[in-house]
Parts: C-alpha cells; sequence; structure tokens
DNA sequence: ATACATACC
DNA sequence: TACTGGTATGTAT
C-alpha cells in the first residue's frame, strides 16, 4: 500500500476529492437529528449480580468464571488489568487476591428480563444487544411525557435502599427540582433529588427532559434490581454506544443533537470506537491501519486519500484450519507457529523485519 | 452456497 | 494445569 501511494497522481485525488464532496453532501442531506436514542448498559454485569447475591465479595477484586475464562471482572479488580476474556490464571498473577466464582446463567437471564420490563415502559419496540445491555428510542415517551402530571414521574424507592440522610442546612431547591435541564453531562448521584416529604424520603419525581427520563429509568433499575445501569444519549444509535461509555460507571451523558455538538465529539474518537472495520487488518477497506490513522479527525482530514484505499485492502491467509473440536487456544497455537508468524511479519512489514528474531513476535503480534 | 475471518458481549 | 461460547456480519471462492 505504501508503494500505492507512492504512485497516487494529481488528477486521481482530484476524482477521489470529487468523490467525497459527492458522497459528503448526500449523507449530510440525510442526516437526521430528530430522534433521541438511549444506550443502556449495566455495570460490570455478571460480577455486579454475584456481589448483589454474596456481600463478602463487596470490597473484593472478583471476577466471574474459572480458572480457564472470565466472563468479565468488577471495577476494583479491573485496576489490576483484570479483564473479561482473560484466563483466570493470568488474572491471579496480576491480582493475587482476586476472588473468581463460577458463572450463573440462569439468575443473569432473569435480571435481564426485569430490567427488559422497564425498558418496554419507554419504548416496546427497544432492540436488545445483550442480556445487560439494549438500545431505545425515547422520542415518542418524551412526547407523552412532557403532559405528564408529576405523579406519573414519581417514584418508590424500594425498603432495601432509602435515600442517604441530608444535612438540614444544606440548602434545597425546594419541590421537585429538575436536575441536568439542559447539562451535557453527569453522573450526579440518582437519589439527590427526594421529595421533602414529611414521612420522610420514600419517593423520588424526575423531571420531564430526556436527562431526567433516563435518570428516571437508572433509577427503577435500581430499584428493581440492586445493581446500576450506565447510559449514552444521542441522536443516533452509534453515538449513543459511544455516549454510555463516557461515564461507566453508574453514569449518564447526553450528545446534544445538533450539527457542531455532533462534529466535534466525533473530531478527536479513537476510530477504534466508531467504525472498527477500519482497523480490521483483513478487511477490505482496512486503509487505517497501515497508514496509522488513529483519530477520526484523522481519517476525516485525509480522507481524500483514505478513499483511494477503499477497494484496495489486503489480505493474508493464517493457514488451514486442522482440527474443528480444538479450542480457540489450541487453533491459534496451529495456525500460528512461529516460523509462519515471523514470515508474515516480514511480509506485512519489510523494511522493519529484516532482522526480525522470533523473541521479537510477542511483541509485534500484541 | 460454503468456508473462513472477525467482531462484540 | 488452565486461553470460552453464542450470535452476527462480511469476504472470498
Ligand atoms: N468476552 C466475553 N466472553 C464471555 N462473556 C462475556 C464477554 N464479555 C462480556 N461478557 C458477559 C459478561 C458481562 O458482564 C456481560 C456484559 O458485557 P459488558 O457490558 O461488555 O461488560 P460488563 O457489563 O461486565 O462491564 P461494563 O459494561 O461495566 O464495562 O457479558
Ligand atoms: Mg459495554
Ligand atoms: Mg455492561
Ligand atoms: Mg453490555
Amino acid at each position: 500500500m505504501m508503494l500505492q501511494k507512492a504512485h497516487i497522481t494529481e488528477q486521481q485525488l482530484k476524482t477521489a476529492q470529487a468523490q467525497v464532496e459527492m458522497t459528503a453532501s448526500e449523507l449530510e442531506k440525510s442526516r437526521d437529528l430528530s430522534r433521541v436514542i438511549v444506550h443502556v448498559d449495566m455495570d460490570a454485569f455478571y460480577a455486579a449480580v454475584e456481589m448483589r447475591d454474596c456481600p463478602d465479595l463487596k470490597d473484593k477484586p472478583m471476577a466471574v468464571g474459572s480458572m480457564s475464562m472470565l466472563s468479565t471482572s468488577n471495577y476494583h479488580a479491573r485496576k489490576y488489568g483484570v479483564r473479561a476474556a482473560m484466563p483466570g490464571f493470568i488474572a491471579k498473577k496480576l491480582c493475587p487476591h482476586l476472588v473468581i466464582v463460577p458463572c450463573n446463567f440462569d439468575k443473569y437471564k432473569s435480571v435481564s428480563n426485569e430490567i427488559r420490563e422497564i425498558f418496554a415502559d419507554y419504548d416496546p419496540q427497544f432492540q436488545p444487544v445483550s442480556l445487560d445491555e439494549a438500545y431505545l428510542d425515547f422520542t415518542e415517551h418524551l412526547e407523552l411525557r412532557i403532559s405528564w402530571p408529576e405523579a406519573s414521574r414519581t417514584h418508590r424507592y424500594s425498603s432495601w435502599k432509602q435515600p442517604e440522610h441530608q444535612q438540614e442546612s444544606e440548602a434545597k431547591e425546594g419541590f421537585s427540582p429538575v436536575l441536568f435541564e439542559d447539562s451535557p453531562s453527569s453522573s450526579q448521584s440518582l437519589s439527590n433529588s427526594q421529595t421533602a416529604d414529611a414521612t420522610g424520603k420514600t419517593t423520588e419525581v424526575f423531571g420531564t427532559s430526556v436527562e431526567e427520563a433516563v435518570r428516571e429509568m437508572r433509577f427503577r433499575i435500581e430499584q428493581k434490581t440492586m445493581l446500576t445501569a450506565s447510559a449514552g444519549i444521542a441522536p443516533n444509535m452509534m453515538l449513543a454506544k459511544v455516549c454510555s461509555d463516557k461515564n461507566k460507571p453508574n453514569g449518564q451523558y447526553r450528545l446534544a443533537s445538533n450539527r457542531e455538538a455532533v462534529m466535534d465529539f466525533i473530531q478527536n474518537l479513537p476510530v477504534r470506537k466508531v467504525y472498527c472495520i477500519l482497523v480490521q487488518k483483513n478487511h477490505k477497506w482496512s486503509s487505517v491501519h497501515p497508514f496509522k490513522m488513529r483519530t477520526c479527525n484523522c481519517v476525516a482530514t485525509r480522507f481524500r486519500f483514505s478513499v483511494l484505499f477503499l477497494c484496495a485492502g489486503f489480505r493474508h491467509r493464517e493457514g488451514e484450519r486442522k482440527d474443528a473440536e480444538c479450542s480457540r487456544h489450541q487453533t491459534f497455537k496451529e495456525l500460528n507457529r512461529p516460523d509462519e508468524q515471523l514470515s508474515l511479519c516480514r511480509e506485512l512489514c519489510e523494511d522493519l523485519a529484516q532482522d526480525l528474531k522470533k523473541e521479537d513476535l510477542k511483541v509485534l503480534l500484541v
């Protein structure tokens, strides 16, 4: 691809530029900022369920799975680098005190059913992605909600969790304070706008804005399951998904529905976050990886150049699979013998790989 | 149509 | 000692 790049002519660049402008204006016409999309995702899902059901685990680094493979870890364990898809015995080396508890899929499935009941109240057509997350279109809910009486926006604390006692001296906004009415970000506590009930804070009132509606949904999830969720609010699913990660755990983030805000948000995002195809080394559109374009802005400013490579992707074959029954790890070992790896690296980075030794491989492949 | 490669939870 | 399994999508042949 570097060789091809050297032979690009002015004429080719001009043609590419024209293509880009056509595509861009077509796409701009179809930009839709009218929907309010929410992506909700439970925090450290399997691990959180296990911690809820075994309070001894609360303050310990823990993970769910086995010595062979972990499905996820709690946030405490993540500080040590313990992650999903990591073998338990390796995780133990990173974090010797790690507690590993086995999976209980039935429990995760039933919690999933509980949260889906709540999702359906906001969007009956919600799209589940996995047991712990879903996309919701809040547009219609919000249109109705705007004229809802306060009673319909009031929710009870479950007996297991009353709100924290608040300082009397702390000035309160008064009745039904509406939080985040127009603030772009927040990871505020869910329990700071309780009504000043004479009998004592057993309910919570939520406003009519998107932020309030989403905060309400997360509040209901927490009261019902004793588990927390995070959420992203944006004009489309991709952006909502990226937003839901931003204030995780137990937070939410809204990206405003205007072109400028979206452009600004996208600018410095790692490409990896939005369009993984571009960094798949074997994908036919894989023009980003070889040329080290890491951020979206980089792709955008060099788009004219990128377009020339859209159809010029490369592939390499990793060899034939010999034993369909073996584990993923075994397969990897079979297909990537050191000598195969060496020749592959030499092929892929000619100039770098002349003096390549086997010890270098590990680093390169990582 | 099928095998294969890769992504994501 | 130990390196997943379920589901979806895209590519090459
Ligand atoms: N690689 C994997 N293999 C098997 N199960 C997985 C894997 N990754 C995730 N899971 C399971 C366990 C997770 O708790 C659940 C939800 O995934 P995900 O939302 O990505 O992470 P998480 O909920 O554990 O943490 P968080 O969302 O807070 O980052 O799916
Ligand atoms: Mg997630
Ligand atoms: Mg999650
Ligand atoms: Mg998830």
